[in-house]
DNA sequence: CCGTGTGTCGTTGCATACAACGTCGGAAGG
DNA sequence: CCTTCCGACGTTGTATGCAACGACACACGG
């Protein structure tokens, strides 16, 4: 078993993604600590470092506060995924290790597997193999520090639920572009690869833009 | 006064930026502690962060050692910062707050104004002027996330040390770019300043490379 | 002589105890 | 009635103690 404090770390974080603690909310040391079976000690190192990746704030003295997104904040982090992903897919295209690309292959198929059902758990097979393409594509990239900062800024919250407003067209889009993009880096034409990539992003963009004007971001399938 | 694992963090990363721990050197808990004056639970706080931030890694049961830095490493490092910077740049130039324009001006001043001297002091002048001017254009960008993720990948030590490695000519042209980068966002033309941001930092990158080809790098320059 | 096992030591990991800070309530004064 | 002060409470900040893990050295067996 790994140290307490990376697992306090790994479940906070995964709450945070999925919802159990909501935006604003106010994290409490004692009742983490007791909900997850250890001191404050190892909460405490777990939630620096969550603050220092941006999941939540904390205050000296009051405490750690899940992180809010506003519009300005989502902007930057399209803006900001954008400029690296494209650049992680650059330099996938050209990369010496070729054995990533069976992991995002796999990905692609899992998801137009999970595809026709259309139903929350489809949507959720969906959202883990796009999860498991783009860190495929992190990793064959070999850019360790552009990978951590992709890690922060893509898997937070909203980002994950936006598959949640992608429509039946849209979400075939975004599953070409992954086609596509193993396409590029398979036969090792950079620009081709960055530019699918950016693409891509910014499609993503448009998709929560959109719903984020009709009131529908972060809301459940239901 | 602020808490102290945050006075422990600001003295560790000041230290690890200056050398005072050379990379790869293992970095005991309890020494620092005695050295900062507090017990160990903050400096482990700060420990945690710090590895976050990528000054340092944590091992599991065997300690922090400070980061060493691969050709690979400086690499990346070097192309983020021209992504990012010039990304910055862009928004700063069609920020409504134009008051960072006028610490820009003064950091430019300032490097200048040192320049003439040649000796150690002139060239710690001109690296915190060129600090200063970085920390504004961020500043000036409003972008957050981007402008953390700058300051943990320019403040690094032979971030900070390159400045040794250029000629009289190469310090002049960097401070000319600087101007510059005033000239294009007092004019609001993004395009303008991202392409000198660019210019920059390769400029900044084709120093470093070749100083680390004669063997150069982070040496002092006595 | 080399590989392996084992014990000791140093260091980190975690739990607990206490101190310090901030907040919120109520009561007194205007 | 509103404002202000103050005290109690809850929470976080730090120190300390003990447990556990890993590295190293030495002795033992092959």
């Amino acid at each position: 078993m790994a140290t307490a404090w990376e697992q306090a770390y790994l479940t906070l974080r995964r709450r945070l993604a999925d919802g159990t603690y909501p935006p604003g909310s106010h994290l409490r040391e004692e009742e983490l600590a007791a909900q997850l079976g250890v001191s404050r000690t190892p909460v405490r190192e777990a939630l620096r470092r969550l603050d220092a990746e941006g999941w939540l704030r904390v205050v000296p003295n009051q405490g750690a506060f899940a992180a809010e997104w506003s519009p300005h904040d989502i902007e930057e982090i399209f803006d900001l995924r954008a400029l690296l992903e494209a650049h992680a897919a650059e330099r996938a295209a050209t990369a010496p290790d070729r054995r990533p690309l069976a992991t995002m292959e796999e990905a692609c198929e899992a998801a137009e597997a999970a595809l026709p059902g259309g139903d929350v758990a489809a949507l959720e097979a969906i959202s883990d193999a796009n999860v498991r393409f783009h860190q495929a594509l992190w990793e064959m990239s070999g850019q360790t520090r552009c990978r951590a900062i992709l890690a922060s800024l893509a898997v937070s919250p909203m980002m994950l639920r936006n598959f949640r407003n992608f429509d039946a067209a849209g979400l075939r889009r975004s599953l070409d572009q992954h086609r596509e993009m193993v396409a590029a880096i398979a036969a090792g034409n950079a620009a081709w690869a960055r530019a699918v990539m950016a693409a891509h992003v910014q499609a993503g963009r448009a998709v929560f833009l959109a719903a984020m004007t009709h009131g529908r971001v972060g809301r459940q399938a239901a």
